[in-house]
DNA sequence: GTCAGCAGCTACCTCTAGGTAAGCGCTTAC
DNA sequence: GTAAGCGCTTACCTAGAGGTAGCTGCTGAC
């Protein structure tokens, strides 16, 4: 890590906080990879993340339209429809999805040891 | 996003809750980030990273210790030092680090607008 | 009529992260 | 002797994250 010195400490963590403030708990960054792979309705997200409740689900996604990060579309009908779509702007956050999934799947590994490929559930 | 088609979904849902769990709240990375800068003492990281208390920082220190992220050795004398620092495990955090420092500047960027640079403090 | 689905909202609760303040035993410096 | 630094720890508190349950008004299927 040559570009972490003693003197550019602050200005690395800053960044950190700055992110981190925004994608923080542990159901944003989910929320985000769910609708990208085309889930797009509010019950379609919540059966796609386990144990999320829709209470939840509901202030995530407001928090998450608030940072510019989805957007949400009402289609007037008799049934009103609400679909729920990434803004390009979280397209940016792709590099610390992938980040943290490859994190998540070494550490597995290396928790699990390497006898445990692929742990059911 | 290629990747990520709807049949995918839990299998890149895991690893980033896995991820998650271990790199939860807002200190861990910070932490890492300023022991590896060079800060080995815990009054030292404690006076790096802004407005956290020496309460939070034990407990956290403990929780990547516990992670196999940090190693704390403690230098028996008459003066008991502490110093504590990142194993190699923890270099595997980078990519996670980098991503969301550059996505923290990114964003900062785009909130503030093109006319703020470099914000004070 | 009844049940299910839609997209939420409300009220209630618990649990944890985190902040505040103080103090411990030790050592060195003044 | 007093103050300050070291590496913490304890006790107390608040704020918010998150879980549970039930409800709304609407529509469509049986």
């Amino acid at each position: 890590m040559e570009f972490l010195t003693p003197g550019h400490c602050i200005s690395s963590i800053r960044p950190l906080r700055d992110a981190l403030d925004v994608i923080n708990g542990k159901w944003k960054l989910q929320i985000l990879v769910v609708i990208t792979t085309g889930h797009q309705r509010f019950r379609e997200i919540e059966r796609s993340i386990p144990s999320i409740s829709s209470k939840v689900l509901a202030k995530e996604l407001k928090d998450l339209e608030a940072h510019k990060l989805i957007k949400r579309t009402v289609q007037e009908g008799p049934p009103v429809l609400v679909t729920y779509e990434v803004l390009p702007y979280a397209d940016s956050l792709d590099p610390v999805i992938f980040a943290l999934r490859d994190w998540g799947l070494k550490h597995r590994a290396m928790i699990m040891g390497p006898d445990a490929g692929a742990s059911p559930a």
